[in-house]
DNA sequence: TTGTATGCGTTATCAG
DNA sequence: CTGATAACGCATACAA
C-alpha cells in the first residue's frame, strides 16, 4: 500500500485494533492474560500493518541493557582460520538468539581500536577478540564496566580476559624437529612481523627445536615480516638461489606455506625439498605432495571460545581463564622427504 | 572503581560536569555552539567516567531509524565463496561506518525466514541475501515496507529485488564443452539438489552442452543432490566402479571438486581422469594436476552488490536491476587429459 | 483481563 | 551559548 512509510508501531496496532499499546506488547510478547478474541484482533492488525517488533526500542526499555549481539573481530573474515572461527561462534549464538557483528582487522591496531569502540557503542553484550594490537591496555575500562571479551589465537597483554590460544611455541618446535630427525639442518623459517604473537612465539619455537640438539639454525635461512602467500613466494624463490640452499622449510602460517608451495612448484623441486606448514588448511591433503602440517583444531578453538563467553553472558564472574590448545602434527608427505 | 555497574549515561555526565545533559550531548556529537572551556568540562567528565555513546538510543530518538546495520545471510561463512563475499561486503561497509550482521543458512529455508524476521526485528538497514528458499515472496512486505535486499548468487522469485547473479548455464555449458572438445564423452556430472538454483542451471547447462553437439550424455553419470565434498566422493569413487566409467567430471561447485579430486586420488586416477570444476577456490593451483576451472569472480560480485546495495541505502529507487557476471574458463591441466 | 503513567538513553524544539 | 521539556518505540509497575 504505502510507498516508503516507516514501519508501523505499536501504537498503529493498538489503534486499529481499537485497545491499548500495552495490550499490543502483551500479544507480541506472547505474554499471558490475554482474551482470545482480542488477542485475535491485535494479531489481524498486526498482519494488516506488517508490523515488526523492535529489539531495540524494546532492549532499551528493558533492564540490564541486554542487547542480543556479539562482536567478533577476527584477523580476516575471508581466510580459512578466521572464517571456521565465525562460524563456530555463530553456531554457539544460534541457540540464544544472538547475533554476531564481524569484522576484519588485518594487522592493523588502529583499525581494532576503532573497531572495539564501535561495538561498544552498539551495546554488545560480549566481544570475541583476535588482536592486531600489541597490548590492549585501551580495553581495561570496557571490562571494568563489565564487557565480556575471550581473547582467541593470542594472549591478552595489559587487560585481564579470558583466552584459547594454541600452543605456537611447541607446536613450532614440534614441526621443526620433525624434519630435524629426517637429517634436515638447512631449514627455511617464514613467519610474519616478530611483533604478531603467534609469529615470533613460532620462530622461537624453530630456534628451539635446534637448541635442543646443541646446534643453531643459519640465520640467512629465516625470513620474518611475510606479509602474505606473495611475499612467501619471493622469499623462498631468494632462498632457493642461494648458494647452499634450505633443504626444507618450516612455514609459520597457512598463507605463507601456500606461498612456499607455489615457490617449490614454480622451481619443480616439490618432490626434493621438504615442508612442514603451522595451521592445516583444506585442501592440504590435495597438494602434491600433501602437506604435512601442524593442525591447530578450529572448531576445538571455536566451541571453546564460544562456551567461555556464553558462561561470562550467564553471569560467570570467576577470575579470567587461560585456555590452551594442544597442536598435533599430521604427517602426509611433505614432511617426510628426506636431504637431498 | 565500580564492580558490576552499568555504564554512565548522559545524565551522570551531565551531573559531574555541572552542565544540562543536552550540554552533553552537543560535546558528545561534536555540535557547534559549546564555549570550550565548557566543552572541556564536559569531555573530562565523559573520561572520567568511561562514558560511551549509546548507538541504540541515539538511532531511536533521530529520525529515519537508520541503525547503521546490514544483514549478510549466507550459504556458509566458512566456506571460501561466502566468506570472500563477507569480505568484500565488509569493505565497502566500513567507510559508511556501517557494520555487518551475518550469518549462515546452509540450505536451510526455516533458517532463512527466522534470520531474515531476526534482522528485521534489529532494524537492518539493507540486507544481502544468498537465499536457501526457493522463493522469498515472504520478503514482500519487507521489501513494501522499505527495506532494500539485493540477491547474491541467486536470483529472486515472488519478490522484486536487485540481484548479482554468474552465468551458471553458459559457465557450465563452456566447461562441459571443454572435455567435450578434446574427445570426451562420458562425462560425469555433479551437482547439488535440483532445487537449488545454481545447481539447476548448471546441471542444464551440462546437457546443453552434449545438445550442442547434437549428442546427449549418460544419465547413469548424473549424480544429483550431492551435499558436500564427503558426498561428492563416495559417488565418484562409485562411478569409478561402473562397467564403463566415466573419462572425465564437471563438478558443479567447488566442494564438489574438492570431494571428486580426492576420490580420484585415491584410486590413482588423478592423472588419467580429466575434472573441470565450477569455481574457482585458494589452491586450486596447487593440486596436481592443477584444476581447470570455470572462475566467478567474487571480488567483483562482492563490490557489484555492495554498490547496489549502498545506493538503495543512499535513497536509489530505480526499478530492480539484475546484474549477471560472465565467469571464465582458467585452464591449468586437469581439464585437458585425454580421454584414455 | 485491560489500561495509565512513567522511564530506558538519547535528540529535537524552542525558550532563556 | 545553554537548558527545560517532549518524544522515539517499547516495557514495567501499578491501577482499574
Amino acid at each position: 500500500m504505502s510507498d516508503q512509510a516507516s514501519r508501523a508501531t505499536m501504537r498503529d496496532v493498538a489503534a486499529l485494533a481499537g485497545v491499548s499499546i500495552k495490550t499490543v506488547s502483551r500479544v507480541v510478547n506472547t505474554e499471558p492474560g490475554v482474551a482470545d478474541a482480542v488477542r485475535a484482533r491485535v494479531q489481524e492488525a498486526v498482519d494488516r500493518l506488517d508490523y515488526r517488533h523492535h529489539l531495540g526500542a524494546s532492549n532499551l526499555r528493558r533492564g540490564g541493557g541486554r542487547s542480543g549481539l556479539i562482536g567478533a573481530l577476527l584477523q580476516d573474515v575471508s581466510n580459512s582460520f578466521s572464517a571456521a572461527l565465525l562460524r563456530s561462534l555463530e553456531d554457539a549464538a544460534r541457540d540464544r538468539g544472538t547475533a554476531i557483528l564481524s569484522a576484519s582487522l588485518d594487522e592493523e591496531p588502529d583499525r581494532e581500536r576503532s573497531l572495539v569502540h564501535d561495538l561498544v557503542t552498539r551495546r554488545v553484550d560480549g566481544l570475541v577478540l583476535m588482536p592486531s594490537t600489541d597490548r590492549q591496555d585501551y580495553l581495561a575500562s570496557e571490562v571494568r564496566a563489565g564487557l565480556p571479551v575471550v581473547f582467541v589465537d593470542r594472549e591478552p597483554r595489559g587487560v585481564a580476559a579470558d583466552s584459547v590460544t594454541v600452543e605456537n611455541f611447541e607446536g613450532a618446535q614440534m614441526g621443526v624437529e620433525h624434519l630435524l630427525a629426517q637429517g634436515h639442518r638447512r631449514i627455511a623459517c617464514l613467519t610474519d612481523l616478530a611483533e604478531i604473537y603467534t609469529a615470533r612465539d613460532r620462530r622461537d619455537g624453530y630456534v628451539a627445536a635446534f637448541r635442543a640438539r646443541g646446534i643453531r639454525p643459519d640465520d640467512q635461512l629465516s625470513v620474518l615480516g611475510l606479509r602474505g602467500p606473495a611475499a612467501a613466494e619471493a622469499a623462498v624463490t631468494h632462498l632457493l638461489d642461494l648458494a647452499k640452499p634450505p633443504t626444507a622449510i618450516f612455514a609459520g602460517r597457512n598463507d605463507l606455506t601456500q606461498g612456499a608451495v607455489r615457490a617449490l612448484q614454480r622451481r619443480g623441486l616439490s618432490q626434493s625439498v621438504a615442508i612442514v606448514g603451522f595451521d592445516d588448511f583444506p585442501l592440504a591433503d590435495l597438494v602434491t605432495p600433501a602437506l604435512t602440517v601442524v593442525r591447530q583444531d578450529v572448531g576445538r578453538i571455536g566451541r571453546l571460545t564460544a562456551d567461555l563467553l556464553m558462561a561470562r553472558l550467564d553471569g560467570d564472574t570467576s577470575p579470567p581463564q587461560r585456555v590452551v590448545v594442544e597442536p598435533t602434527l599430521v604427517v602426509r608427505g611433505s614432511g617426510e622427504i628426506p636431504p637431498a
